[in-house]
DNA sequence: TATAGTAGTTACCTAAAGGAAAGTGAAATT
DNA sequence: AATTTCACTTTCCTTTAGGTAACTACTATA
Protein backbone atom coordinates (compact mmCIF):
# COMPACT_ATOMS: atom_id res chain seq x y z
CA UNK A 1 0.00 0.00 0.00
CA UNK A 2 0.89 3.79 -0.76
CA UNK A 3 2.83 1.71 -3.15
CA UNK A 4 4.21 3.94 -6.08
CA UNK A 5 5.53 2.32 -9.40
CA UNK A 6 8.94 3.56 -9.32
CA UNK A 7 11.90 2.79 -12.22
CA UNK A 8 13.46 -0.51 -13.29
CA UNK A 9 16.77 -1.10 -11.45
CA UNK A 10 19.48 -1.38 -13.91
CA UNK A 11 22.32 0.39 -12.05
CA UNK A 12 23.92 -3.70 -12.36
CA UNK A 13 24.12 -3.12 -15.69
CA UNK A 14 24.77 0.66 -15.89
CA UNK A 15 27.74 1.06 -13.39
CA UNK A 16 30.41 -1.42 -14.98
CA UNK A 17 29.44 0.44 -18.61
CA UNK A 18 30.21 3.51 -17.41
CA UNK A 19 33.36 2.40 -15.35
CA UNK A 20 34.28 1.17 -19.29
CA UNK A 21 33.48 4.55 -20.95
CA UNK A 22 35.70 6.19 -18.40
CA UNK A 23 38.99 5.11 -19.71
CA UNK A 24 37.57 4.38 -23.45
CA UNK A 25 36.49 8.00 -23.63
CA UNK A 26 36.82 10.21 -26.80
CA UNK A 27 37.76 9.05 -30.43
CA UNK A 28 41.25 8.37 -30.00
CA UNK A 29 41.94 5.72 -27.36
CA UNK A 30 40.30 3.05 -29.32
CA UNK A 31 42.04 3.66 -32.29
CA UNK A 32 45.77 4.25 -30.81
CA UNK A 33 45.01 1.11 -29.35
CA UNK A 34 44.58 -0.82 -32.52
CA UNK A 35 47.25 0.99 -34.33
CA UNK A 36 49.66 0.04 -31.58
CA UNK A 37 48.58 -3.79 -31.75
CA UNK A 38 48.78 -4.14 -35.23
CA UNK A 39 52.27 -3.08 -34.72
CA UNK A 40 52.93 0.12 -34.99
CA UNK A 41 55.11 1.57 -32.16
CA UNK A 42 56.89 4.98 -33.13
CA UNK A 43 55.48 8.41 -31.94
CA UNK A 44 55.47 8.73 -35.63
CA UNK A 45 53.97 6.11 -37.44
CA UNK A 46 51.00 5.82 -34.75
CA UNK A 47 50.28 9.34 -35.74
CA UNK A 48 50.37 8.64 -39.67
CA UNK A 49 48.12 5.62 -39.60
CA UNK A 50 45.38 7.80 -37.18
CA UNK A 51 43.86 9.94 -39.66
CA UNK A 52 43.12 13.47 -38.23
CA UNK A 53 45.01 12.86 -35.40
CA UNK A 54 47.23 15.79 -34.00
CA UNK A 55 50.86 15.14 -32.31
CA UNK A 56 49.47 17.13 -28.88
CA UNK A 57 46.19 14.78 -28.51
CA UNK A 58 48.66 11.79 -29.75
CA UNK A 59 50.96 12.78 -26.66
CA UNK A 60 48.23 13.36 -24.10
CA UNK A 61 46.45 10.36 -24.92
CA UNK A 62 49.29 7.87 -24.76
CA UNK A 63 50.11 9.13 -21.16
CA UNK A 64 46.21 8.66 -20.23
CA UNK A 65 46.91 4.67 -21.21
CA UNK A 66 50.17 4.71 -19.87
CA UNK A 67 48.13 5.16 -16.71
CA UNK A 68 45.75 3.08 -16.91
CA UNK A 69 48.39 0.24 -17.92
CA UNK A 70 47.49 -0.30 -21.46
CA UNK A 71 50.38 0.14 -22.65
CA UNK A 72 53.94 0.91 -22.03
CA UNK A 73 56.34 3.87 -23.19
CA UNK A 74 60.10 1.96 -23.44
CA UNK A 75 63.21 4.02 -23.99
CA UNK A 76 65.57 1.96 -26.16
CA UNK A 77 69.41 3.05 -25.29
CA UNK A 78 70.57 2.81 -28.70
CA UNK A 79 72.22 5.73 -30.37
CA UNK A 80 69.98 7.74 -31.29
CA UNK A 81 67.95 6.81 -28.80
CA UNK A 82 63.96 5.57 -29.83
CA UNK A 83 60.43 5.63 -27.81
CA UNK A 84 58.40 2.59 -28.67
CA UNK A 85 55.02 2.23 -27.68
CA UNK A 86 54.09 -1.37 -26.54
CA UNK A 87 50.48 -2.55 -25.50
CA UNK A 88 50.19 -4.29 -21.83
CA UNK A 89 48.67 -8.09 -21.75
CA UNK A 90 46.16 -6.16 -20.23
CA UNK A 91 45.09 -4.68 -23.52
CA UNK A 92 44.23 -7.78 -25.13
CA UNK A 93 41.18 -8.02 -22.65
CA UNK A 94 39.91 -4.89 -24.62
CA UNK A 95 39.67 -7.10 -28.06
CA UNK A 96 36.13 -8.25 -27.57
CA UNK A 97 35.27 -4.90 -27.18
CA UNK A 98 37.04 -3.66 -30.23
CA UNK A 99 35.66 -6.37 -32.39
CA UNK A 100 32.04 -5.30 -31.15
CA UNK A 101 32.94 -1.87 -31.39
CA UNK A 102 33.72 -2.68 -35.38
CA UNK A 103 31.46 -5.13 -36.08
CA UNK A 104 28.29 -2.54 -35.00
CA UNK A 105 30.43 0.05 -36.94
CA UNK A 106 30.00 -2.09 -40.27
CA UNK A 107 26.67 -3.39 -39.63
CA UNK A 108 25.88 0.46 -39.05
CA UNK A 109 27.41 1.77 -42.28
CA UNK A 110 25.43 -1.09 -44.29
CA UNK A 111 22.49 0.28 -42.91
CA UNK A 112 23.18 3.80 -43.74
CA UNK A 113 23.99 3.20 -47.26
CA UNK A 114 20.85 0.75 -48.00
CA UNK A 115 18.68 3.78 -46.92
CA UNK A 116 19.80 5.69 -49.31
CA UNK A 117 19.23 2.98 -52.15
CA UNK B 1 63.78 0.90 -53.81
CA UNK B 2 63.57 4.47 -51.72
CA UNK B 3 61.40 2.55 -50.01
CA UNK B 4 60.50 3.85 -46.92
CA UNK B 5 59.64 1.92 -44.03
CA UNK B 6 55.91 3.40 -43.36
CA UNK B 7 53.06 2.12 -40.54
CA UNK B 8 51.20 -0.62 -40.43
CA UNK B 9 47.57 0.09 -42.04
CA UNK B 10 44.61 -0.42 -39.85
CA UNK B 11 42.10 1.51 -41.02
CA UNK B 12 39.77 -1.40 -42.22
CA UNK B 13 39.34 -1.62 -38.04
CA UNK B 14 39.94 2.25 -37.30
CA UNK B 15 37.21 3.72 -39.34
CA UNK B 16 34.35 1.38 -38.45
CA UNK B 17 35.32 1.45 -34.45
CA UNK B 18 34.99 5.16 -35.17
CA UNK B 19 31.54 5.15 -36.51
CA UNK B 20 30.51 3.34 -33.62
CA UNK B 21 31.85 5.79 -31.68
CA UNK B 22 30.58 8.63 -33.67
CA UNK B 23 26.75 7.08 -32.60
CA UNK B 24 27.44 6.43 -28.67
CA UNK B 25 29.74 8.78 -27.71
CA UNK B 26 29.06 10.81 -24.07
CA UNK B 27 28.71 9.01 -20.79
CA UNK B 28 24.57 9.17 -21.32
CA UNK B 29 23.99 7.28 -24.60
CA UNK B 30 23.96 3.74 -23.53
CA UNK B 31 23.01 4.12 -20.01
CA UNK B 32 20.05 5.23 -21.93
CA UNK B 33 19.67 2.49 -24.21
CA UNK B 34 19.92 0.42 -21.14
CA UNK B 35 17.54 2.07 -18.89
CA UNK B 36 14.72 1.48 -21.42
CA UNK B 37 15.90 -1.59 -22.32
CA UNK B 38 14.89 -2.91 -18.92
CA UNK B 39 11.89 -1.22 -19.08
CA UNK B 40 11.79 2.35 -18.30
CA UNK B 41 9.64 4.60 -20.73
CA UNK B 42 8.74 7.29 -18.94
CA UNK B 43 11.27 10.29 -19.05
CA UNK B 44 11.04 10.55 -15.26
CA UNK B 45 11.49 6.59 -14.88
CA UNK B 46 14.79 6.98 -16.95
CA UNK B 47 15.98 9.68 -15.61
CA UNK B 48 15.60 8.35 -11.81
CA UNK B 49 17.28 5.28 -13.02
CA UNK B 50 20.37 7.07 -13.89
CA UNK B 51 22.82 8.39 -11.77
CA UNK B 52 23.58 12.20 -12.08
CA UNK B 53 21.84 12.66 -15.26
CA UNK B 54 19.82 16.06 -15.84
CA UNK B 55 16.54 16.72 -17.43
CA UNK B 56 18.60 18.88 -19.95
CA UNK B 57 21.09 16.27 -20.59
CA UNK B 58 17.95 13.00 -20.66
CA UNK B 59 16.23 15.91 -23.13
CA UNK B 60 19.03 16.00 -25.34
CA UNK B 61 20.20 12.33 -25.79
CA UNK B 62 16.99 11.25 -26.22
CA UNK B 63 16.63 13.59 -29.31
CA UNK B 64 19.98 12.49 -30.37
CA UNK B 65 18.67 8.56 -29.88
CA UNK B 66 15.64 9.16 -32.12
CA UNK B 67 17.73 11.00 -34.73
CA UNK B 68 19.83 7.69 -34.99
CA UNK B 69 16.87 5.27 -35.56
CA UNK B 70 17.43 3.63 -31.84
CA UNK B 71 14.58 4.89 -29.85
CA UNK B 72 11.02 6.03 -30.55
CA UNK B 73 9.07 8.98 -28.76
CA UNK B 74 5.30 8.11 -28.82
CA UNK B 75 2.35 10.03 -27.34
CA UNK B 76 -0.15 8.12 -25.52
CA UNK B 77 -3.63 10.26 -26.30
CA UNK B 78 -5.04 9.52 -22.96
CA UNK B 79 -6.16 12.17 -20.59
CA UNK B 80 -3.65 13.43 -19.31
CA UNK B 81 -1.04 12.69 -22.46
CA UNK B 82 1.71 10.44 -21.67
CA UNK B 83 4.90 10.25 -23.47
CA UNK B 84 6.80 6.56 -23.81
CA UNK B 85 9.89 6.22 -25.30
CA UNK B 86 10.43 3.02 -26.94
CA UNK B 87 13.33 1.28 -28.22
CA UNK B 88 13.84 0.83 -32.21
CA UNK B 89 14.20 -3.29 -32.79
CA UNK B 90 17.58 -1.98 -34.64
CA UNK B 91 18.82 -0.60 -30.86
CA UNK B 92 18.99 -4.54 -30.27
CA UNK B 93 22.16 -5.04 -32.59
CA UNK B 94 23.92 -2.98 -29.66
CA UNK B 95 23.33 -5.44 -27.11
CA UNK B 96 26.65 -7.58 -28.11
CA UNK B 97 28.42 -3.90 -27.49
CA UNK B 98 26.50 -3.99 -24.49
CA UNK B 99 27.81 -6.93 -22.98
CA UNK B 100 31.06 -6.10 -24.26
CA UNK B 101 31.46 -2.81 -22.04
CA UNK B 102 29.66 -4.09 -19.43
CA UNK B 103 31.96 -7.29 -18.72
CA UNK B 104 34.70 -5.22 -19.17
CA UNK B 105 33.71 -2.78 -16.92
CA UNK B 106 33.28 -5.75 -14.51
CA UNK B 107 36.90 -7.12 -14.67
CA UNK B 108 38.21 -3.77 -14.88
CA UNK B 109 37.02 -3.09 -11.07
CA UNK B 110 38.01 -6.29 -9.84
CA UNK B 111 41.50 -5.63 -11.39
CA UNK B 112 42.00 -2.01 -10.25
CA UNK B 113 40.76 -3.14 -6.66
CA UNK B 114 42.68 -6.37 -6.45
CA UNK B 115 45.97 -4.32 -7.16
CA UNK B 116 45.07 -2.76 -3.42
CA UNK B 117 45.22 -5.31 -1.76
C1' DT C 1 -6.92 26.14 -2.76
C1' DA C 2 -2.41 24.26 -2.38
C1' DT C 3 0.74 20.82 -3.53
C1' DA C 4 2.77 17.38 -6.43
C1' DG C 5 3.83 15.04 -10.72
C1' DT C 6 5.02 14.92 -15.89
C1' DA C 7 7.90 16.25 -19.44
C1' DG C 8 10.41 18.94 -20.39
C1' DT C 9 12.80 24.24 -21.53
C1' DT C 10 15.80 28.15 -20.62
C1' DA C 11 19.75 30.65 -19.16
C1' DC C 12 24.15 30.65 -17.40
C1' DC C 13 28.46 28.73 -16.57
C1' DT C 14 32.81 25.66 -16.35
C1' DA C 15 35.72 22.15 -17.95
C1' DA C 16 37.39 19.14 -21.21
C1' DA C 17 38.21 17.90 -25.92
C1' DG C 18 40.21 18.91 -29.70
C1' DG C 19 42.08 21.59 -33.98
C1' DA C 20 45.96 24.62 -36.14
C1' DA C 21 50.29 26.14 -36.33
C1' DA C 22 54.63 26.84 -34.90
C1' DG C 23 58.55 25.72 -32.15
C1' DT C 24 62.15 22.72 -29.76
C1' DG C 25 66.35 20.04 -29.01
C1' DA C 26 69.12 16.37 -30.06
C1' DA C 27 70.98 13.52 -33.46
C1' DA C 28 71.64 11.99 -38.33
C1' DT C 29 72.17 12.88 -42.99
C1' DT C 30 73.64 15.42 -47.21
C1' DA D 1 76.92 24.15 -42.81
C1' DA D 2 72.19 23.16 -43.83
C1' DT D 3 68.49 20.07 -43.80
C1' DT D 4 65.85 16.32 -42.05
C1' DT D 5 63.98 13.18 -38.63
C1' DC D 6 62.02 12.01 -34.22
C1' DA D 7 59.23 12.85 -30.45
C1' DC D 8 57.25 15.63 -28.85
C1' DT D 9 55.75 20.77 -26.48
C1' DT D 10 53.63 25.24 -26.55
C1' DT D 11 50.30 28.62 -27.56
C1' DC D 12 46.04 29.99 -29.05
C1' DC D 13 41.56 29.23 -30.09
C1' DT D 14 36.82 27.03 -30.83
C1' DT D 15 33.57 23.53 -29.93
C1' DT D 16 31.23 20.30 -27.26
C1' DA D 17 29.84 18.17 -23.08
C1' DG D 18 27.93 18.66 -19.20
C1' DG D 19 26.49 20.77 -14.52
C1' DT D 20 23.17 24.00 -11.78
C1' DA D 21 19.24 26.17 -11.08
C1' DA D 22 15.13 28.01 -12.08
C1' DC D 23 11.06 27.98 -14.73
C1' DT D 24 6.85 26.41 -17.60
C1' DA D 25 2.27 24.44 -18.82
C1' DC D 26 -0.63 21.07 -17.88
C1' DT D 27 -3.04 17.76 -14.92
C1' DA D 28 -4.02 15.31 -10.73
C1' DT D 29 -4.52 14.87 -6.00
C1' DA D 30 -5.25 16.19 -1.04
Amino acid sequence: MAQKKVHCDCLETIKPVRDTLDVINGKWKIPIIISIGVGNDRFTDIQESIPGISPKVLAKELKDLEQHQLLRRIIIEEYPVKISYQLEEYADTLTPLIYALKDWGINHRKKVTESFS
